[in-house]
DNA sequence: TCCAACTTTACAATTATGGGATAGTTTACC
DNA sequence: GGTAAACTATCCCATAATTGTAAAGTTGGA
C-alpha cells in the first residue's frame, strides 16, 4: 500500500506519517525499489492507534509511550491507566482554566452596552488589573 | 524606566516585551542614548492590558484589535463587546472538545483493572477504532 | 578601574501540522 | 512506445507564543 493509500485508511496525513516516522514515533519504513514507502495492515493498525490518541487529545510522547506499551504483551495495564488518568487530569486543569476565562469574558460582556458609545466594562478591565 | 523594571512591573517578561515590539503590537520604543529601551507610565499601562488579555486567553491578533479599540476613543463598545463573545463562543468549543476527551479517558480508565495483568480497555479502544 | 549585572541582537527550540518547490516514479491512455 | 497526469520523495518554510542561549556592548557600584 503506497503513502496516500495508508493515510486514506488511518486518517493520518501522508505528510504527518513521514513526520511520525521522520521523529521515531513509528520504525522506518521499508522502502521498495522505487524508494516509495509500503505499508501493510499492521502499519495501518498503528497509525490509526495514533490517529484515536490524537483524538483523545494526547501528545506525541504519550503516544510513543501508550505504543511501546500496546506493542509489549507483558505491559502492566496499570502504566497505562496512570497515563490516562494524568492526561485526563490535565485537561480538567486547561477545562478549569478556560471556564474562568470563559465565565470571565461572559459577565464582563453581559455588563457591556455594546452600542455606538466607547464606555465598555470590557477594555476598562483589561485597562485597569494590575 | 528600563526594560526589566517594565516587566516586573507589568508581569510582561522583557523577553516578551521586545518581541511584541518586533512584531508591531507595541510601537518602536524610544531608545535612551545607550541604545536601551526607556519605558514610562504609559507604556506600563499597555503592558497590563496585553497581560490581562492574555490571561484571558486572547490571542496577539485579537489582542493587537483590542489595542486599538482602547487607544481609539470614538470606539463602539460594540466592537469590543463582539471580540469578547467570540473569544468566549471559541473558549466553550475547546472546553466541550476537551471534556468529550476527558469523559472518554475517565471511562475508559474506570473500566481499566490498573493491575500487573495487559488486558486493558483503553489500549484496546485505541487499537480497535476505525 | 574592574566586575557583576544589565542590555542588545540574532538564532534556535518547543508542538503539531500544513504548504510549497523540485526532482524522480508510476500509471493510464493514445 | 511515448506522453501527460498523478503520485512520491526530500527539503525548507510557516504557524503561535514563549523560552533559551550566545556574543557583544553598557552601566553602576566597590
Amino acid at each position: 500500500m503506497k503513502i496516500s493509500e495508508a493515510a486514506a485508511s488511518s486518517g493520518v496525513s501522508a505528510k504527518m506519517i513521514r513526520h511520525y516516522e521522520e521523529i521515531g514515533l513509528l520504525p522506518p519504513n521499508v522502502r521498495r525499489d522505487n524508494s516509495y514507502r509500503d505499508y501493510g495492515i499492521s502499519e495501518i493498525h498503528e497509525l490509526r492507534f495514533i490517529r484515536r490518541a490524537r483524538d483523545l487529545g494526547f501528545g506525541l510522547s504519550d503516544i510513543g509511550k501508550l505504543l511501546d506499551l500496546w506493542r509489549n504483551k507483558a505491559r502492566h495495564s496499570f502504566d497505562v491507566k496512570a497515563l490516562a488518568r494524568a492526561h485526563a487530569a490535565e485537561l480538567t486543569r486547561k477545562i478549569s482554566e478556560m471556564e474562568g476565562m470563559r465565565d470571565t469574558l461572559e459577565q464582563l460582556a453581559k455588563a457591556c452596552n455594546g452600542d455606538n458609545r466607547p464606555d465598555c466594562p470590557i477594555i476598562n478591565d483589561l485597562a485597569s488589573k494590575p
